[in-house]
DNA sequence: ATTACATTGTTAATTGTTTGACAAGCCTGA
DNA sequence: TCAGGCTTGTCAAACAATTAACAATGTAAT
């Protein structure tokens, strides 16, 4: 589509697309970068510069059209198609984001839950039955699968992780506390919950 | 501590612990920026560079000892103490993201759960008791609370946030998908996994 | 003890990101 | 229709982060 946006952009469109989604639901028609800048407490200036990266959106004296803006930013973040998402590791973690992706994101499909144990074969989590790791070979040769989300330990994640990269898994969402290494090619977006929380604590220290 | 530390820097911060707790537990007893920076993907003068914000752990031709270095980046990262937590929002994030701090944290302690929905009362979850919202005052009143998770729907994600920071709560590890509105000097962590998935649906798209 | 080597801490150069400024052009009301 | 006011897209300047280079200094082998 476009090229050489930079990561620190591309980091901003969900929190763009997320303010428009919200002016949509308040009925807005249209919104300038300035008035954008103040609900969001960035500058006007970047704004404009971030979005002018993907193409010049606005007009002249008039501002943004939030629903055209919406759409477009939608189409930027790959919002047009369904993503099928399968998970590996029915654990707490795995049960709330098997939860989140169905009740959240109308863009991405839950179609398929692991775990390693037996006990859990069969038991259903959001109306999806539990599979056995040994069965996901078979699965995805048979299913569209575009993401695979880990929410396993650190120690099975490198393993599981290069087994799905040799079936030709493109993306992972990783929730283990480790850096998977995947060959050229392959996207992982990390969710590293612990280092979220020692940044937090770092904050909390540097305040007192 | 120490001033004008940036950003970028601290959240590479919890990644270096996590190796050197890694090198650690392989029985690793020295290692040099060169040898790290192989090991993690970026350049050793970052690394270098990093950590002189922080002090000169390091020695000329020996390079960084292990336990050394670790010991100081978890006092940097506020390890040494412990932090009281409470949640709000026992939903399938909630409670596993309880059981995640119970479990995976040492310096993070739950003390406390709490909901709105009056079906959950009393129940408990990783071996602590629901309590309903309204009690949320009284029991900040008589515990030392250093932070709050909120796994709340984005609604009530503000208000909540309000009545906590007129309580004095410092500190938040915010799920809800809402940019929280706090007073100077309150700190508040964002984990926007709807941000994490559009990102990840967005580096998808632009490989195809 | 001495020498060759390894490796840091630090300065300088480079690269990337954000902000400011303003010409160009559309909008709106008279 | 026209004039005045907005607001964008974009260029340039300021700022921040990353990488490269190297002098200083300790290590370790002989």
């Amino acid at each position: 589509m476009e090229k050489g946006i930079s990561p620190a952009v591309i980091r901003r469109m969900p929190r763009y697309y997320r303010y428009l989604g919200e002016l949509l639901e308040d009925g807005v028609e249209r919104i300038s970068s300035n008035d954008l800048s103040r609900r969001m407490h960035v500058t006007a200036s970047q704004i404009r510069q971030d979005l002018n990266n993907f193409g010049g959106f606005g007009q002249q004296g008039y501002g943004y059209n939030v629903q055209f803006l919406y759409d477009e930013i939608g189409k930027i973040l790959g919002q047009t198609h369904m993503n099928n998402v399968i998970l590996v590791g029915v654990g707490n973690l795995g049960q709330a984001i098997a939860n989140y992706v169905k009740f959240e994101k109308l863009s991405f499909r839950m179609i398929g839950l692991f775990d390693i144990d037996p006990a859990k074969k069969g038991k259903e989590v959001s109306g999806i039955k539990i599979q056995m790791v040994d069965e996901l070979e078979a699965f995805i040769k048979t299913h569209q699968v575009d993401i695979v989300a880990l929410t396993i330990p650190k120690e099975s994640a490198e393993p599981i992780a290069r087994k799905l990269t040799d079936l030709g898994v493109k993306a992972f969402w990783n929730f283990a506390h480790v850096d998977l290494d995947v060959p050229e090619g392959v996207i992982v977006e990390n969710v590293h919950l612990s280092d979220s929380l020692m940044t937090l604590s770092y904050n909390i220290t540097k305040m007192k």
